[in-house]
DNA sequence: GTACGTGCAAAATGTTTGCATCATT
DNA sequence: AATGATGCAAACATTTTGCACGTAC
């Protein structure tokens, strides 16, 4: 059995080809692809694929948290088969997203107090269960 | 001349009633509204306004630096016409967004290394101009 | 007067839904 | 066999665009 498999079975869920490929190519990409990319891709190596199928599989697989849906400034989602905390940056110029190289996503991550997410749950009366962060940057290279 | 009028004059923005009637009720709401929101509640006061003038206003709006988009996980986007560094609170169960009060927000902003910042442009060769932070929080009286 | 902003409607984009069919379990 | 996933097309929501008219400067 196949560790895909295997990861959707613990999380009761069937296993279908198309959410299997879906599953395996964003998290063999490190690109967080939007729903349609994912689409195109997939489409190449799986006969039968429908972009319905695309975002029900993208909001299940969010729902058993094996998949995370990014917060973009730009009017559409992308989306991340990584679900540890990690920082992302995002660039302006087209709204592409990377990951922060890990020992300085974790130089940021590992900075934040613990003591404020507690006080901040009890004042407000909520539960945090993630966080999200985003560096907004430009490329160099590439002016707007 | 008003406050308003001050600020479009120094970002070289002519100043029509529906220009600074949105900027002004985005700047006194805290509620980070969607585009249509903003719409709804300023054509109430403003007889000429289209849902066009409201975007095209909203993107020079950000382009001048007056007013950011921020970036939600929910298909759709909210503005804020606090343009400091704080950090937002996003409501998993309905997408709304408020801000974590002042002292606990700099609390965490506070700790990011800027060290690390500084490193991750060298590497990346990229521009670091923003950095979002939204706590990911659900309400505890208001289950999904 | 000129450049820019606005309104309107249409179109483009991104996402969701209803329903019949099909596949996994 | 039963439940749940898929495909398709249509609907929906959000945002963008083209163009004629109007207004701030």
């Amino acid at each position: 059995m196949t560790a895909t498999k295997q990861l959707f079975i613990s999380h009761n869920l069937r296993c279908t080809p198309q959410r299997r490929a879906l599953y395996e190519a964003l998290a063999e990409t490190t690109s967080h692809p939007t729903a349609e990319e994912l689409y195109q891709l997939v489409r190449q190596t799986t006969e039968q694929l429908s972009r319905a199928t695309v975002y029900n599989t993208l909001e299940t697989l969010c729902e058993v948290g094996l998949v995370r849906k990014l917060p973009t400034g730009c009017g559409y989602c992308r989306y991340d088969a990584d679900t540890r905390e990690h920082v992302h940056l995002c660039f302006r110029q087209d709204g592409t997203v990377c990951d922060v190289p890990g020992d300085l996503g974790t130089g940021i991550t590992k900075h934040l107090p613990q003591s404020v997410i507690a006080e901040l749950e009890q004042r407000l009366g909520v539960e945090i269960d993630g966080i999200s962060i985003q560096l907004l940057a430009r490329r160099r290279d590439q002016p707007d």
